[in-house]
DNA sequence: GACCTGCTGCGGTTTG
C-alpha cells in the first residue's frame, strides 16, 4: 500500500483514493510517495466538476500527470457513451507528441485504453488503425486536426462523439499567434460538430495576464475557468549583465565578439548550458569561434549550434547529448530550445544581446536551476559599438544595454507581455472559410459567419466586413470560392488546387528553401532569398564549407569542407517590442528605478550606462521626447512599442519625411520648430492616411495575397498599426514637459 | 533587429 506523508492537508490522500484502480496501481508502481500539490488539486477539480481548467507549473513540474491521472481515471471508470476518442491532446510540436504518447502508454499499459499519436511523421497504417477503432487518447497537432476536418469532415461527429476533454499543452505558445487562432477555430468547429461543448484543459509553464488566458479557453464564460498553479516561485535568480565596448582607435585588444567568446569558453566549459544568440547567423558565428578556440587549446569541442535550419539529425544529436548528460555540452541556440522538449536541467542560461520579449527571457530562464536548492543563472552579454566624436547621438544612448536592463527589471517584477486581443486575422479567417467549405462540400455565407465569427474566434469581424472578404475571395482573378445557383458557396478553381495540396493545413507561411548536402547527407536548409554562388564559403552546422554546386531547379546545394567561411545571413522579419518595455527603457535612462545602478551590471556595463545617461541629459531628451540635433534633423523619442512607433513613422512618411526603421528613437529629417509647429499638428488633425499603394505593401500572412488593399489596411490596423494611439502620442510630444 | 511551428495521397521499390 502506498503511504502518503501527512502533508499540510489531507487533500492528497482524498485525491489518491478518488482515482480508479489501474491509475492508483501505476502511481504505486512508480514508487511515488506523495502527489504534488498541483496534482492533488487538479485531481479534485477534474473529478469534482466539469469546468475548464488551466494548470500552470514549472517545467518538469508534473503538469501532464496532473491533467491525465484524473482524466484517464474518469475514462476508465465511466466508458464514453458516444464512442470515438475519449480524450484529445493537442501539442505544438511533433517531438512533444511522441514524448507524451510514450508517457501515456506507460500509464495505460495494463488497461484497455489505447494511445494514438497522430502527426506528419506517424505512419499511415497507424493512423488507419486509429480511424478504424477510435478510442482512448488521440495526441495530435493543430495541422493534423485540420487535415481531418478537410479530408474526413463527415466522420468528425463520430470520431469525437464521446470525447470528454481536450488537453492543450504549452498553452502559452497558442495565445497570441495565428496558430492559436487556428486552434481556437478548430475547437469551436469540433464543438459544433458534436453538438455540445467539450471541456478544455490547458497546460502551461508561464502565463501573463490570467484574464486573457481564461478567455482564450472559454471566451463566453472566462470567469468559470479554474486556475491551478503551483506555489513554486521563491526560486533564487542569479543575474550578471556584462557590457563589452570595443577598444578605442589606438587601443589594442580583442573585438567584442572575441572577448565574449573567450568568456563563454572559460565559464561554461565542463558543464551543460544553453546560450541564446539571437539569430541563426550569430549562432553559427559563436559556435564557429568557440569550436576553433577548443581546437587551439587542444580540448574536446563542447559547443554545438542548434537552430531551425539544421537537419533533424544535427538537432537530435545536440538534444540527446544534453538530455543524457554523460559529457559536458553547451548548445549555442535560437528559440528552438525554448519550447517543451525535455533536455534535462542546465547549469546556466546565456543570452547574447537583449531578447525581443520578457516572456521569451522568462521561458529560457526556466531551463536552468530546476533542481531544488539550485539557483537559476542568467548571464547576459551586450556587445556595444565603439564611440567616437562622429558617432550618432542615438548610438550614444546604448539602447541595447538599456533594453536589456529594462527587461531584467520587468522580469524580476514578474511581468511579461500579455496577448493582444481584437485582431481581425483575415488570413487565418480565409483559411478557415476554405477549410469549412472543403470539409462539408459547400456552405452558406450565413452558416460560415455563424460558425467562424459568432461562435468562433473571429469575433472582431462584423457581417459587412465578412461579406467584403467573401467578395474578394470570389473575384474571378482570385477564384478561391464561387457561388452555386442555389446560393451555396463552393471552392473555386484556385481554391480547389490550394486545399488539395498538403501545404494547406498550416495557417503560417513558410519560405522556399534549398537543401544543403555534404557528402550526400543533408545537414540543413537555407532560404532561397539568401544570395549564394558556387565557390562561396560559409559556416554552417558548426563547420566551414565551400559551395560546390547549386541546383536551382531541384533546390539543392552541394557543399565540400573548407578552411575558410563566414556565417551566412538568413531571412528574417523583424520583431515587435511591447509598449511597457519601451516605457521602462525611458525609466532606466532617467534613473527612475528601485536601484538606479543595478548590482548585476559589471564595471563596463555600469560605465556605459552612466555615460549613456549623461548623453541623454546633455541632449535634453529628459522630459521632452524631442530634440533638434542639426538644422534639419530632430530626434523623436516616443518611448512606445513597435506598433505605435511604426504608426508614427508611417504618418511622418505621409508628410514626406523619410524616417528610417522603427527603433526606440526616430531620426526625423526636419528642424525641431518645423516639426513642432507644422508637421505634428497636421498629423494630429488628419490622422494616418493609408493609401491603396500602402495597402499593397501590407502583405505579410499566408492568404494576404488574395485580399484587396482596403482589407489589407484593415487587417494591419487591427494588429500591426495603432491609429488611435497617434493623437495621444503627438499630444504628449507637443506638451512642454521640460522644467 | 528574429525566431519557431506543420503537412496527404499515391506511385514506386524492397523485403518477408
Amino acid at each position: 500500500m502506498m503511504s502518503l506523508p501527512p502533508s499540510s492537508s489531507d487533500a492528497p490522500v482524498a485525491s489518491f483514493h478518488g482515482l480508479s484502480r489501474p491509475v492508483q496501481r501505476w502511481i504505486r508502481d512508480k514508487g511515488w510517495t506523495n502527489l504534488r500539490p498541483v496534482q492533488a488539486e487538479a485531481i479534485g477539480a477534474v473529478l469534482g466538476s466539469d469546468t475548464d481548467i488551466i494548470i500552470t507549473a514549472a517545467t518538469a513540474g508534473g503538469k501532464t500527470e496532473a491533467a491525465f491521472l484524473p482524466l484517464l481515471s474518469d475514462a476508465l471508470d465511466r466508458p464514453a457513451e458516444g464512442g470515438g476518442f475519449d480524450l484529445v491532446y493537442v501539442g505544438p510540436l511533433k517531438a512533444l507528441i511522441t514524448d507524451q504518447a510514450l508517457r501515456l502508454e506507460g500509464m495505460l499499459e495494463k488497461t484497455e485504453l489505447a494511445v494514438h499519436p497522430w502527426h506528419g511523421d506517424v505512419a499511415k497504417t497507424r493512423k488507419d488503425r486509429a480511424l478504424k477503432s477510435p478510442g482512448g487518447v488521440l495526441l495530435i497537432t493543430p495541422e493534423s486536426l485540420e487535415a481531418i476536418f478537410v479530408l474526413r469532415g463527415r466522420e468528425v461527429p463520430g470520431l469525437f462523439a464521446g470525447t470528454r476533454a481536450i488537453v492543450i499543452d504549452e498553452l502559452h505558445t497558442f495565445l497570441d499567434s495565428d496558430r492559436g487562432v487556428h486552434l481556437r477555430s478548430l475547437l469551436t468547429r469540433l464543438d459544433i460538430a458534436v453538438g455540445r461543448r467539450v471541456r478544455r484543459v490547458g497546460l502551461s509553464a508561464t502565463l501573463g495576464e490570467m484574464e486573457l488566458v481564461r478567455s482564450y479557453l472559454n471566451p463566453d464564460a472566462p470567469d468559470t475557468v479554474r486556475m491551478i498553479a503551483d506555489a513554486g516561485g521563491g526560486q533564487e535568480l542569479q543575474v550578471q549583465l556584462r557590457g563589452y565596448v570595443e577598444p578605442g582607435e589606438n587601443g589594442s585588444g580583442p573585438s567584442n565578439e572575441v572577448a565574449i567568446t573567450r568568456h563563454l569558453f572559460d565559464r561554461l566549459r565542463g558543464t551543460r548550458n544553453l546560450v541564446f544568440a539571437g539569430s541563426r547567423q550569430n549562432v553559427e558565428g559563436y559556435a564557429d569561434r568557440l569550436a576553433r578556440m577548443c581546437e587551439r587549446e587542444k580540448v574536446p569541442v563542447e559547443f554545438l549550434p542548434h537552430h531551425g535550419s539544421l537537419s533533424r539529425d544535427r538537432r537530435a544529436h545536440v538534444e540527446d547529448t544534453l538530455r543524457e548528460g554523460r559529457v559536458p555540452l553547451t548548445a549555442i541556440c535560437t528559440s528552438t530550445l525554448e519550447l517543451g522538449i525535455d533536455i534535462g536541467d542546465v547549469v546556466c542560461v546565456g543570452q547574447i544581446g537583449a531578447p525581443f520579449s520578457v516572456a521569451a527571457l522568462r521561458q529560457r530562464l526556466g531551463r536552468s536551476g530546476r533542481r531544488a536548492g539550485e539557483p537559476a543563472i542568467l548571464r547576459m552579454y551586450v556587445d556595444m559599438p565603439k564611440l567616437g566624436p562622429q558617432s550618432n547621438p542615438i548610438d550614444r544612448l546604448r539602447l541595447d544595454l538599456v533594453q536589456a536592463v529594462a527587461m531584467i527589471d520587468l522580469l524580476t517584477e514578474g511581468w511579461c507581455e500579455p496577448p493582444a486581443p481584437g485582431t481581425l486575422n483575415l488570413s487565418t479567417l480565409t483559411h478557415q472559410i476554405l477549410s469549412v467549405i472543403a470539409g462539408r462540400g459547400g456552405a452558406s455565407a450565413a452558416r460560415l459567419y455563424k460558425m467562424l465569427c459568432e461562435r468562433g474566434p473571429f469575433r472582431s469581424v462584423d457581417q459587412a466586413l465578412f461579406l467584403t472578404l467573401l467578395r474578394d475571395l470570389g473575384r474571378p482573378d482570385t477564384a478561391l470560392i464561387e457561388q452555386s445557383s442555389d446560393g451555396l458557396l463552393l471552392l473555386g478553381e484556385a481554391g480547389e488546387r490550394i486545399v488539395a495540396h498538403y501545404s494547406f493545413y498550416a495557417v503560417f507561411k513558410t519560405p522556399e528553401e534549398y537543401r544543403l548536402l555534404a557528402a550526400g547527407r543533408e545537414i540543413g536548409t537555407m532560404p532561397v532569398t539568401t544570395v549564394l554562388a558556387p565557390g562561396m564559403t560559409l559556416v554552417f552546422a558548426g563547420r566551414r564549407w565551400r559551395i560546390v554546386e547549386i541546383d536551382d531547379i531541384g533546390k539543392v546545394i552541394e557543399l565540400a569542407p573548407s578552411k575558410e567561411g563566414r556565417p551566412p545571413r538568413f531571412a528574417g522579419d523583424g520583431g515587435a517590442i511591447h509598449d511597457d518595455v519601451r516605457a521602462r527603457m525611458c525609466d532606466v535612462l532617467e534613473g527612475r528605478m528601485k536601484e538606479p545602478m543595478p548590482r548585476y551590471l559589471d564595471a563596463a556595463a555600469r560605465d556605459a550606462l552612466a555615460l549613456a545617461r549623461g548623453d541623454y541629459d546633455r541632449l535634453r531628451l529628459r522630459g521632452t521626447g524631442m530634440v533638434g540635433i542639426e538644422e534639419k534633423k530632430t530626434l523623436v523619442a516616443p518611448w512606445a512599442g513597435t506598433i505605435r512607433t511604426t504608426t508614427l513613422s508611417l504618418a511622418l512618411r505621409d508628410r514626406g519625411l523619410s524616417v528610417e526603421a522603427d527603433g526606440a528613437v526616430l531620426e526625423v529629417p526636419c528642424g525641431l520648430e518645423n516639426l513642432r509647429i507644422e508637421h505634428l499638428p497636421t498629423i494630429y488633425e488628419c490622422g494616418l492616411a493609408l493609401s491603396h499603394e500602402t495597402g499593397g505593401m501590407l502583405v505579410f500572412d499566408k492568404f494576404h495575397e488574395y485580399l484587396s488593399p482596403s482589407l489589407l489596411i484593415r487587417d494591419a490596423l487591427s494588429s500591426r498599426l495603432d491609429r488611435q494611439a497617434l493623437g495621444p502620442m503627438i499630444k504628449a510630444l507637443l506638451a512642454e514637459r521640460c522644467p
